[in-house]
DNA sequence: GATAGAAATTGACGAATTGTCATTTTTTTG
DNA sequence: CAAAAAAATGACAATTCGTCAATTTCTATC
């Protein structure tokens, strides 16, 4: 009884990560149009009202889609800024956090960028929402948090009014911005970009050159410093095929 | 014959603008789930027939929204690069232009993210979407010919295997991605973000010092040189109302 | 293991929206 | 003014969402 009990809300749980991991592959492969509840019924084999059973909306499956994403990038982010080193290496080990999100996880950071859209964000519950807004502040605490460290070490000085997450917003808005052209923009090496990720990595580090953030690097050790970080603090994450 | 004709035609011609105008203002006001067919035909008092005479689907209205937005983005991005001054000066132009576009334009700020979405993007006419490459083409060419012109002029000296678009990719991304948070984020001074532009500001000068861009300017300097180029540059844009 | 009650599943259905097209109305042309 | 061309109309088919009453499966108790 309690054993079937078990087996029973197992297969349900089952069912529920299988119905995530289906939509993540649908999204990244064939688009959010293709992505309807019947299709995910199909997939399941399961009745469509099965799946309404799991999720009031298809706007609550992507906003729970997007919920295990920013945890992986919690989670990487978390790893980053809890590696060995300085204020600064901390922060170079952000932007392998990010770097490694994008390429390893790509159906999570393409449903990150969908739920911002109010049509899906309007409709997602109350609840999820604000777990989501709680999780991305945690994140840009993270980051800030760092930018704070480096301030009290007295490695870097913020300009007048200018807020540790206003610095930190420069780091992750290059990033994102970037890295969001780039799967959007068809053809970038059509317009001279032939290398984002390396462009994202070289633009962090002269914006934070630019706010005098010591220790001061030349291009060469920057480059070290990434090699290095992806080798002792992302090991696990290994083949960052770029293209 | 001849006058009655143009009459038509004008009357059709007026229709289409007001359409456009109309979709601009409910997706702002309204978001996209309220931009349906059958609103507009309601808004112009006309059948849902003569709506798609006018346009084949709802992705192709969108899209034509955002060829409307990127020729009022290139304007502004024309006229900050044809701008008095050396070529950081007319960088910095080039910010304000972004600001003033955000600001003034936000219905064409949202629309030019809103089709970059693949559900939306792979519907529309291959033509519009050629257009709007090639205009997207022209607003990196632009930018990036200010950093070419910097450098040709000694005042900026690129790393080794950074093309002047990936440079410029780090200004675009750094503001785009900012004003995108921005929109979507629902509460950023809740997370220690008070003044967004100027947080973008502050950013992107720090990012053209930490590549060495010369002239160097304080902090002082720079912040009077956005007032001017406001001032003189874009005099017709008065009223920057920051939230 | 029989059975009553709880829980889960099902698919037909109503509602909303998209896009089509035969018909009607308006405009242009000869 | 009449015929031809162009434009407008709204009923209709198709798609998808989300609901719910009926059915099946599971659980707990004796």
């Amino acid at each position: 009884m309690e054993a079937t009990k078990t087996t029973k809300k197992r297969q349900i749980e089952l069912r529920e990560a299988r119905l995530l991991e289906k939509a993540g592959e649908i999204l990244l492969n064939e688009g959010l149009a293709e992505l309807t509840m019947e299709r995910l019924a199909e997939e399941l084999e399961t009745a469509k009202g099965t799946i309404y059973n799991h999720f009031p909306n298809r706007e609550e499956v992507l906003l729970t889609l997007a919920v295990k994403a920013i945890n992986k990038r919690l989670a990487l982010f978390d790893t980053a800024s809890m590696s060995q080193g300085n204020p600064k290496e901390r922060m170079l080990a952000v932007n392998v956090a990010c770097e490694i999100y994008v390429v390893h996880y790509p159906q999570y950071f393409m449903v990150e960028n969908i739920v911002r859209h109010s049509a899906i964000w309007d409709r997602g519950s109350e609840d999820r929402r604000n777990l989501l807004k709680s999780e991305e502040g945690r994140c840009m605490t993270l980051v800030s948090g760092i930018v704070r460290a480096a301030i009290a070490s007295g490695d870097l000085k913020l300009p007048a009014g200018i807020s540790p997450e206003e610095m930190a917003l420069s780091m992750w808005s290059l990033t994102y911005g970037s890295y969001l052209i780039n799967i959007t923009s068809p053809s970038l090496k059509d317009i001279g970009i032939h290398d984002v990720y390396r462009a994202v990595r070289v633009g962090c580090c002269k914006t934070v050159d630019g706010y005098g953030w010591k220790p001061l690097w030349t291009e060469e050790e920057h480059a070290q410093k990434f090699t290095k970080i992806r080798e002792t603090v992302f090991p696990d994450e290994k083949g960052l095929s770029h293209e």
